[in-house]
DNA sequence: AACAATGTTCAGTC
DNA sequence: GGACTGAACATTGT
């Protein structure tokens, strides 16, 4: 489930319902969700306290806390330690209300298919009204932990801009696809969203990104917000255009071309055998190929 | 049973 | 040191 799209939609879950609810309880006691959590830290710093914001960049959601004790009494600076949350490969955020109505964010598509387990609450937040905030994750490749390092991560790709996205994109001779996933480069792209975004640029997943042209620059950055758009719209990455093409016999959307499926950049990763084939770098007409 | 799965990180190589 | 690759991580579903 969780590339931008879905952790947009938790962060926004998160801020529409469980900001200025004070926290009574945390259980914190997943030692690997946690990780490097030693015991208690996560419980003693957040009990007390009250979610008062919620932001994200790419996939890492942070959470701002108010001063231990209840609102805002100094200035504001003066607020307690920023909850970090990321969902791994398959967490979600579940907020209950006093009433025990439930809201979940994302739309729930591999794991979400069954309810969930209670054994997959891999952290909660209890709130005094009598309600919860929980982190569901079967595979517990999540994570919680304070203060998150937002700026290990380049820029959120809902965000970036063109200028930005040329100089990052083209450096380095690492394929497309691997550095669509880097996200020091640009924040949020996951396995889903990468191969519809080369999909829809028509640039291969295998690309060198020294090899792209110009014009095969703009396309993937205008397919980049699109597809970011596009998902966020309508609710996970699993909607975008070619993910019922990706699997075995799948074919191309635009031109029925058979998908090709293979490893790039470490990832499951499927293309149009016709409209992105790998070949050799265009050059702009009239520019000699450098002599050697 | 073996393998793949919407992610990150670490050890290792160039 | 930077860029890059592949394995490891924990668990579930096919």
């Amino acid at each position: 489930m969780p590339e931008l799209p879905e952790v947009e939609t938790a962060r926004s879950l998160i801020a529409g319902r469980a900001l200025h609810r004070q926290i009574v309880d945390v259980d914190d006691s997943d030692r690997y969700v946690t990780r490097p959590h030693a015991g208690g830290e996560l419980g003693s710093a957040l009990t007390g306290r009250s979610l008062t914001a919620a932001h994200r960049r790419g996939k890492t959601i942070w959470v701002e806390t108010s001063p231990a004790g209840g609102p805002a009494a100094g200035g504001p600076a003066a607020g307690g330690p920023e909850l970090g949350i990321h969902l791994g490969m398959s967490g979600r955020i579940v907020v209950t209300d006093p009433d025990g109505a439930i809201a979940e964010a994302g739309d729930p598509q591999r794991y979400g298919a069954k309810l969930p387990k209670p054994a997959w609450n891999r952290f909660t937040l209890r709130f005094a009204d009598g309600g919860s905030l929980v982190l569901l994750d079967p595979r517990r490749l999540g994570r919680v932990r304070l203060h998150p390092d937002i700026a290990a991560l380049g820029p959120d790709a809902a965000q970036v801009t063109p200028a930005e996205f040329r100089a990052l994109i083209t450096k380095g001779r690492t394929a497309v696809k691997a550095r669509l996933l880097d996200q020091s480069k640009i924040a949020g792209v996951g396995n889903l969203l990468a191969d519809e975004i080369a999909w829809q640029a028509r640039v291969s997943p295998q690309a060198p990104v020294n090899s792209l042209s110009p014009a095969q620059v703009n396309r993937l950055y205008r397919a980049l917000k699109s597809a970011v758009e596009s998902a966020i719209a309508k609710g996970g990455a699993h909607t975008g255009e070619i993910y019922a093409a990706r699997r075995r016999g799948g074919t191309c959307p635009r031109d029925g071309a058979p998908m090709v499926h293979g490893t790039v950049g470490g990832r499951s990763t499927w293309w149009c055998s016709r409209e992105q084939a790998i070949r050799a770098a265009r050059r702009p007409r009239g520019q000699r190929t450098p002599a050697g």
